[in-house]
DNA sequence: GCCAACGTTGGC
DNA sequence: GCCAACGTTGGC
C-alpha cells in the first residue's frame, strides 16, 4: 500500500565522515547501509514510531570541516533489531540487551541523490527559511531529528536539486 | 583540544 | 525520586 504524499516524513540524519561518509553510502552495495549504532532513546523512538519506508533523509556531516548537508539519501527499510548489540565485538555492544526483548533499532538508510553543492552549516544559518531548523539549535545532539518538507524543499534547493525529484 | 549542553548513571 | 558526577556530542 503506497503512502499519501503529505504523510511522508523528512530526517537529518548525521555521520561523522570520517567514520562513514554520504560517499561511503553512495559507493555500498545498492547504494544502501543499516544505520546501526543508535544509542539514544529518543532516536530510538523515532525509527519506531514515525520513520516510514520512503521518508526522505539529509545526510548530515558532523565534525567535518564545515559541517552539513552532503546528500540526500531515503529511509529504505522498517526499524529491526541493531545486530551490532548483541556482539560483544561492536563498538556499541550492549550487555543489558537481550535478543528476546532488543533495546536497539536500526533502519536501512539508501543514497538517492548527490548534491549539486554541498551545504555547509553556514549556508543553512544563512536561509532565513531555515531558521527553526532543529540542527542549527544550541545544544542540539541528537544524531537524527525530524526536518519539516519545507525546511527538506529549502535545503535541497541550496543543493542544487529540486525537491519535486526526491 | 576546548567546553557547553545535555542524557545517563547511581548513591542516597 | 533527587541530583551530583560522569560521559558523549559536536561546533568551534
Amino acid at each position: 500500500m503506497s503512502r499519501r504524499a503529505a504523510q511522508r516524513s523528512y530526517w537529518l540524519m548525521k555521520s561523522e565522515p570520517e567514520c562513514f561518509s554520504f560517499d561511503d553510502l553512495w559507493n555500498a552495495p545498492r547504494r544502501r547501509t543499516g544505520w546501526d549504532g543508535v544509542r539514544n532513546y529518543q532516536v530510538r523512538n523515532f525509527m519506531r514510531d514515525a520513520m516510514h519506508v520512503g521518508d526522505g533523509v539529509l545526510f548530515y556531516h558532523s565534525s567535518a570541516e564545515p559541517p552539513g548537508v552532503a546528500g540526500v539519501a531515503r529511509i529504505a527499510s522498517a526499524a529491526r533489531p541493531d545486530p551490532t548489540q548483541f556482539d560483544p565485538a561492536a563498538e556499541h555492544f550492549d550487555p543489558s540487551s537481550s535478543r528476546d526483548a532488543p533495546t536497539w533499532l536500526e533502519v536501512d538508510v539508501q543514497a538517492v541523490g548527490k548534491l549539486a553543492r554541498y551545504v555547509s552549516i553556514d549556508d543553512l544559518r544563512s536561509a532565513p527559511e531555515l531558521s527553526e531548523m532543529l540542527v542549527l539549535r544550541r545544544g542540539q545532539r541528537l544524531s537524527v531529528m525530524p526536518v519539516t518538507a519545507h525546511e527538506w524543499g529549502v535545503v535541497l534547493a541550496l543543493g542544487g536539486l529540486d525537491a519535486r525529484d526526491f
